[in-house]
DNA sequence: ACATTTTGTTAATGTTTGGTTAATATATAT
DNA sequence: ATATATATTAACCAAACATTAACAAAATGT
């Protein structure tokens, strides 16, 4: 059997963080809960993990901090921060560290999952290439990208153009994430220039008509970095 | 007599599960039920299947969940899932590995058996190349590759030229799935360029005009990748 | 507030791929 | 050898896809 994933869980709060390793451990992942940042880094010393999701504010050592301590450790694996409101200045300050993405707390339980499982999911498609992801849902839509269509409800399946495709799958597996421009542009077009910059913007606007008919589901920009996939709810 | 092909279910809905494997023994196969994810791979581990057929949506573990840790013990097994048509709200995985088929419920049983047939056959053809299948269902026609016989209803059947027959032959070991330009150009024309894809696009409006008499099968393009043999209804 | 850069959107243009029919070439059978 | 079946090539058109252009709107920096 596949070994179950390991997270590893630093968070003061002994309730949320209780909460939060039951509904994990019942989704498969293995969880390993640490109380605050000391506690965090020794056990992240002793074992290896597949995702480190770290309370921003705790006391003696906050979030950065320990995630500053795991990089210098190991620059691989990914870190996702639980952040009580959504700071910009917080949200800069993690990925300056290197967090692989935000969580705000109190959050849609299905939404933390979902992103945990892309993120641990991106992270392998980086290290074995050769595993290929087809199958996507977005919200209220589903999209096959072999088969390159996308569905809604009962209705007909949209065909996708190749370009269109490949970028809607690229932004399913950063979903609610950044899917940098420079990412989408050299693995998509293979350049990174003025034209296909433009090129690509007419893209995400197709994408976007796309996407209309489920009104919970939105691709945003982020000006200067790239574009968002988010699920409402 | 050869011996029964074996395939494992795995579904929750007890219902559904026991209609499924009646209809799939009456049909000749050795089917083992699993009601969830965890007893399925228990059952994997316990035997040697010829198919795999995964619900998605299960409690506990689902069915990509399942697929990727069937596919760490074998790279090979064909793997299909069985997917809701009607997309629910609670389907929020995206995941997929190494799926070879997917399946839609509620589903034409004709279809599923002869998606079923064909993947198990395209998988032996892999391995032991020189296994020739020669009959073939599709929707109401009748393919006979050894006698190159195509029949529909109680028609006189036409007979088809080798090219053509081949050609259909390989589609319909795609059922429902992309059959690759590239494939059918190297596998059956040998060789891969711009007249010999002239050549195929002739024999495929030949084979839709065969077909058109059954108004639910189509032979599909995917702009760019092959052709699609879909079966409506 | 203004200038500059980045993004959103639509339409026009260019390019590739596929569909169809018929003409030509090649193979096969009698 | 000639008829017949099969396969390829050609020519033309249509559809799908991708890029570029042009202008509007937003975001950002000074």
């Amino acid at each position: 059997m596949e070994a179950a994933k390991k997270i590893l869980l630093v968070e003061d709060d002994p309730n949320f963080g209780a909460i939060l390793k039951d509904y994990l451990m019942l989704n498969d992942f293995e969880v390993t809960h640490a109380k605050n940042g000391m506690e965090g880094f020794e056990k992240f010393k002793k074992d290896t993990y597949d995702l480190c999701i770290l309370d921003v504010m705790m006391p003696y050592k906050d979030g950065y901090t320990l995630a500053r301590e795991i990089r210098e450790k190991n620059q691989d694996v990914p870190i996702v921060f639980l952040t009580a409101k959504s700071m910009k200045e917080d949200v800069l300050k993690g990925y300056k560290v290197g967090a692989d993405d935000y969580l705000n707390k109190p959050f849609d339980s299905e939404v933390l999952l979902m992103k945990i499982k892309a993120i641990i999911q991106r992270k392998s498609a980086e290290t074995k290439p050769d595993s290929t992801v087809f199958e996507f849902t977005i919200g209220k839509f589903h999209l096959n990208s072999k088969l390159r269509q996308l569905s809604f409800d009962g209705q007909e399946p949209s065909k996708l153009s190749p370009k269109e495709c490949e970028l809607l799958k690229m932004l399913a597996l950063h979903v609610d994430d950044v899917m940098p421009r420079e990412l989408a542009l050299t693995k998509i077009w293979r350049d990174d220039n003025y034209f296909t910059s433009r090129s690509m913007d007419v893209y995400i606007a197709k994408l976007r008509k796309y996407l209309k008919p489920d009104e919970n589901v939105e691709i945003l920009n982020i000006h200067g970095e790239g574009f968002r996939l988010v699920i409402k709810k």
